[in-house]
DNA sequence: AATAACAATGCAATCGATTGCGCTTTGCAG
DNA sequence: CTGCAAAGCGCAATCGATTGCATTGTTATT
């Protein structure tokens, strides 16, 4: 083990044929102006010798580095790993390479780490944005030069962007338009940093749905999150259930905050759906666990990242059809489980009911280590 | 947008400044023999240019890529995700890239993107099994080449290794023997395909503590599963409870099995923990959030993954002082909630129990989106 | 048979950064 | 004033693959 011998090339390669290397690089990329036979004896002795391209020099020549960079907050949220799976993959069916960096949520981290990627002269760049992010000029050194910036789920409020993302507004309105079918009369809302548009447009969405059927906003039970993770849901959470007019059903921008309100509330005696209906957002695997299962919006992870690779590709290659931006918006829809289902009509006996895009969800990421 | 105006050299600073690119390279990685104004000056036009220097370019000089690979079997699931961060962020600290690819726990695409990452030159891979995987020939292609391996979770069963693992047996026998000292005195168990040494041990740690206690030792209450899923968990348990004779306690590989369990037995109107004791394994964060919340064996996912990155930077650097192979074993402990606490002290109100380990573990990984 | 046309291959530059070796200048001791 | 070392910098090769252009050998055309 640990041998250091060197790796062959295709000069070894060229040697042992007495060819010239412009020959053998030629014959192992199938250029139509060598012989049969070379090419054949070129890659007989290739396999042979264990001859593997060199990957950096021909980045380095051909100026394609076959390799796409990703900037995420977290590798390890549910939302985000199904993300990055769907870019993985689609990145290599395209013969991609993936490079992958966290900000942790912290601007400085992003800029950091965002040089790394350009130092890495990355194809292309697909980024969901740090959530204190609201300057985006970092990104211009990517742009600058040419190379093919793609935001999913949390982007810039700019508009010369290419972007892949859901429509935020109509999700958060489908989630409160149902809570209001389920008899919810006084609905809360749990949101996130309103500088990101994904978090302002759910809560557009929310008062536009409350608007419509004449229900009255009150701004005392629209909660602002800094990061929605379960220790703010909580804690909020309690605030808001200690007022005196509680509310009857509550849209959480996250599922997170979401679990943290049906804990809350189920320790408080508090019974959902009947007194409290709860929705989540991104319908994470956590949905189908926690008791009652919580209602959600499915949010499309895997394919997200395969449509932004797709995006990218496109853009490398040239296309222009859809303009100098392009913007790809995926469906959601709304999954009713027992947490806002209170006609009853969505029960089951163990939980397992064979939801389409559920089952679907599962079989690209199934729940197994 | 999309100009594709060349980046900056350090021929064009050379040229600029009326030096060498020689001096320029040299001024800027701070070589002893280069005068202080000169750095000075160089490193200010640098900036005021936005040279970045070319990370391909160094790589293939230098001979060092600077990047880790990364192969595991589906990024999505809590604990690969959560190793995953560990090693970028440790990656990351050192001056390190990473790769990412994915088996989906098939050999064939096991093999097909070490190719790649091969071909990409990578300084050292850090693997995670496919469960599949029982042949490892092709790692030989970078063990032959001079470039660290480190297995991580799921290694071969091989000795001429370098790994990161817990100790597996005896969490599994810890946690058997959790089960015993609740009362349970017929304890089944959900294993994972023996071929993969952490299963076989997990179920040897287990088989030892119900003998050390003087237990039968079942095999038709072993059950046997093949990617641990959480359909798999649901059917085969089905099958296990209407034996004649079922179970009060039972042991599984991995927590969506378990909470397969859990839920199975629910439906059924079986109580947990009084009739049926579950533990699971990976303390995933399901664990907190299923009702009743799941005992579980805590595995330091993003510890690992630091831990890796660690052993590999040594290898590299020619540290050979733990001999030609290395193993790094990091501690696991029982999680106790209430799917097996029959004792009930571990109970509490909203589920909020301030477990250190645990809250360890949120901080560096929020569930947030 | 002479020439055009083409097929197959080689030559050498190139991508951008690094580095061993050698050259020039300056400083200082003898 | 000479000699010599150290400081500061440049030359040119190098990493491995790619590619425009030149060259050789072969076949077809008139």
């Amino acid at each position: 083990m640990g041998n250091k011998k060197k790796a062959v090339t295709i000069h070894d390669l060229a040697q042992e044929l007495k060819v010239s290397p412009s020959t053998v690089s030629r014959a192992l990329n199938d250029h139509a102006s060598i012989g049969k036979q070379t090419k054949k004896a070129v890659r007989k002795l290739a396999k042979e010798r264990g001859y593997r391209p060199n990957t950096i020099a021909s980045s380095l020549r051909t100026n394609r580095s076959n390799t796409f960079g990703i900037m995420v907050s977290w590798i390890n949220r549910p939302f985000i790993s199904s993300l990055i799976s769907g870019i993985e993959e689609a990145a290599r069916e395209s013969g991609n390479r993936v490079i992958i960096s966290q900000s942790h949520d912290i601007t400085e981290l992003e800029m950091e780490n965002l040089q790394v990627l350009y130092d890495s002269r990355i194809s292309a760049l697909i980024v969901s944005l740090a959530m204190e992010t609201t300057d985006y000029s970092h990104f211009e050194l990517f742009t600058k030069n040419g190379i093919p910036v793609v935001f999913v789920d949390r982007f810039p409020t700019i508009h010369n962007i290419h972007k892949v993302h859901i429509n935020n507004f109509s999700a958060a309105f489908e989630a409160t338009e149902h809570l209001i079918q389920q008899g919810c009369r006084r609905i809360a809302h749990f949101g996130g940093e309103r500088h990101q548009s994904i978090y302002e447009d759910r809560r557009s969405g929310y008062i536009a749905a409350l608007k419509k059927n004449n229900l009255e906003v009150d701004k005392s039970i629209i909660i602002q999150a800094n990061l929605l993770s379960a220790e703010e849901g909580m804690r909020l959470t309690k605030q808001l259930l200690d007022i005196d007019n509680p509310p009857d059903g509550i849209f959480c921008a996250n599922d997170t905050t979401a679990v943290s309100v049906i804990r809350c509330a189920k320790s408080r005696g508090i019974k959902i759906p009947e007194e409290l209906a709860v929705i989540g957002f991104n319908n994470d695997p956590i949905c189908e666990i926690i008791d009652p299962p919580l209602s959600s919006i499915h949010h499309p992870a895997i394919e997200m990242g395969m449509a932004a690779v797709k995006q990218a590709l496109a853009i490398l290659a040239g296309d222009t059809s859809t303009g100098p931006v392009s913007s790809v918006t995926l469906d959601t829809h709304v999954v009713i489980r027992a947490s806002s289902d209170r006609l009853g009509t969505e029960r089951s006996e163990d939980g397992f009911r064979g939801v389409l895009p559920e089952s679907k969800v599962k079989d690209s990421a199934p729940q197994t280590k």
